[in-house]
DNA sequence: TATTTTCTTTAGTGTTCACTATAAAAATCC
DNA sequence: GGATTTTTATAGTGAACACTAAAGAAAATA
């Protein structure tokens, strides 16, 4: 996304240079907001575990949500790659039955990174920013969702999507509260059940 | 819970009797966790909704907390009252399909106390008194559905209970986000149909 | 009536929150 | 080298947070 189309070379640009790195501080800063929360993460220890000032933190990101906004983002083109699970032609029972085994795993991975950080920001007040942001990122995974449903069975599309989603929320919650992987996946192969019913049924 | 077993005539203590009724105090209360958060609802607006000042709010509760935890112990007992549902020799399959039809009724009902005040506030981090209340109070009656399952189903009780736990974190969430009825009845009966599957099942 | 007890009001406490005005430092352009 | 541009550090902003010390007000008891 840089002005020029060209990829590496670095634009220096004018003024002084940034004294730090902004991907390794998203990096930093997805650590913090998926071991803690939005709000458990304030400017202080953010700035403080980037080794920055607020200023430039300010200068580089904007503000504490714009820069989450950017965290989150990432974190959902890194954490259970749609692309790699939603291959076309593959039958849906075995797509999300690998989804929702695979989330069950990633969700426990990481002692102090338990849950999706997506799901967990998006819950919370309606109003809030980071809330805002979060549900847009889970929304257009939902929609690929939908989408790769509906090629073989677009009349159950929504509803399948709506409970896998669901599902991914409950698997995020149970793995915050301490669930482990044997019984995360316990509950995801139950729900890969209910979900092969309702797509073969009738 | 009074300190006389007779019900109603008021003990009538010495000093200056309290100008506000605490069982009102604690549905208000309730009313304004559910509607928000337990970090959203501020003292200032606590005490506002109350007609109460911050003194006389900590002389009755002691602080913010254990209010919010004798809020959460009262909606445990009236909301999905678990006595109704997990009859004795009623089968598990029909029990646990109207508990988990009633909470995604339930978590609609009123569009301002959408979700589960309980489950949501158990979500969080693992530090906070609020959160470790909620999650104490969604722990005992997860107890008491194992028990229930395990009088004919030991063997499957708490992989069974895992995923009812789970389900119902995920119609809460997905209630927050806004997802009406009919869709969170579709998802609830999904969930039953991979329950009947794991209940059932070799 | 005087005393004791308990609650209420007034008016704050210090802490933490996200955020910023100002000016110095480090780079490029002319 | 001087001007320009951008990021840095210093130091602090006001607002909101949960909570409270001190004294006044309303009841029961002596």
């Amino acid at each position: 996304m840089n002005t020029k189309e060209n990829t590496e070379p670095a634009p220096r640009s004018r003024g002084r240079p940034r004294g730090f790195d902004m991907e390794t501080a998203l990096d930093t800063g997805q650590r913090l907001f998926h071991a803690g929360s939005y709000e458990t993460v304030g400017l202080a220890a953010l700035t403080d575990a980037l080794g920055v000032k607020p200023p430039s933190f300010y200068k580089a990101f904007g503000s504490k949500s714009e820069f989450f906004a950017q965290v989150i983002e990432r974190y959902a083109q890194s954490a259970l790659a749609l692309d790699e699970i939603l291959l076309p032609g593959r039958a849906p029972a075995d797509a999300l039955a690998e989804l929702l085994e695979s989330a069950a795993r990633t969700y426990v991975r990481d002692p102090e990174q338990r849950g999706c950080l997506v799901l967990e920001a998006a819950r919370g007040n309606d109003g809030d920013a980071s809330v805002i942001h979060a549900r847009r990122v889970a929304n257009q995974r939902r929609y690929r969702l939908r989408e790769f449903i509906a090629r073989t069975h677009p009349e159950r599309a929504s509803a399948v999507t709506d409970f896998v989603a669901s599902t991914m929320s409950g698997l995020s919650a149970s793995a915050r509260e301490g669930m482990d992987e044997s019984r995360l996946l316990g509950v995801a192969r139950t729900a890969v059940a209910g979900l092969k019913a309702r797509l073969d049924a009738d």
